[in-house]
DNA sequence: CTCGTGACGGTAT
DNA sequence: TATACCGCCACGA
């Protein structure tokens, strides 16, 4: 994938406000690469662990957590949101109340 | 060059 | 609600 897109991937994700989430399309819309939003997960994964990037920020379009291995990196997602105010419901998800980013 | 894979998403059934 | 496909495309085998 042309660093173009990575760097515009990842100058929309910085973008979104804390408190705040967007999902994988939002992202790939917004960074110009519509139906391609596989790029922006690609993108996250090989982000480097001490990244100032706000990656938590961006979840799939049902609003849950998209890590499905790594226990690790999913619970410090959910702990990351929830310090900022958002809330999951019983089902892992995000209340639709959270959202209010481009929707 | 071909194939399988994947932090995804939309539509159809 | 759940499963099945399809589109999309970078990447590595």
């Amino acid at each position: 994938m042309s660093s173009e897109n990575v760097d515009r991937i990842l100058t929309v994700i910085q973008q979104i406000p804390r408190g705040k989430v967007a999902t994988y399309g939002q992202v790939a819309r917004i960074a110009g690469i519509p139906r391609n939003s596989r790029q922006v997960g690609s993108v996250l994964k090989n982000l480097p662990p001490r990244s100032d990037i706000p990656w938590y920020r961006v979840v799939n379009s049902r609003g849950e957590i998209s890590l499905r291995d790594n226990l690790q990196s999913q619970s410090y997602q959910r702990t990351a949101l929830e310090n900022e105010g958002i809330q999951f419901n019983g089902q892992g998800r995000l209340s639709l109340t959270t959202y209010g980013w481009e929707m």
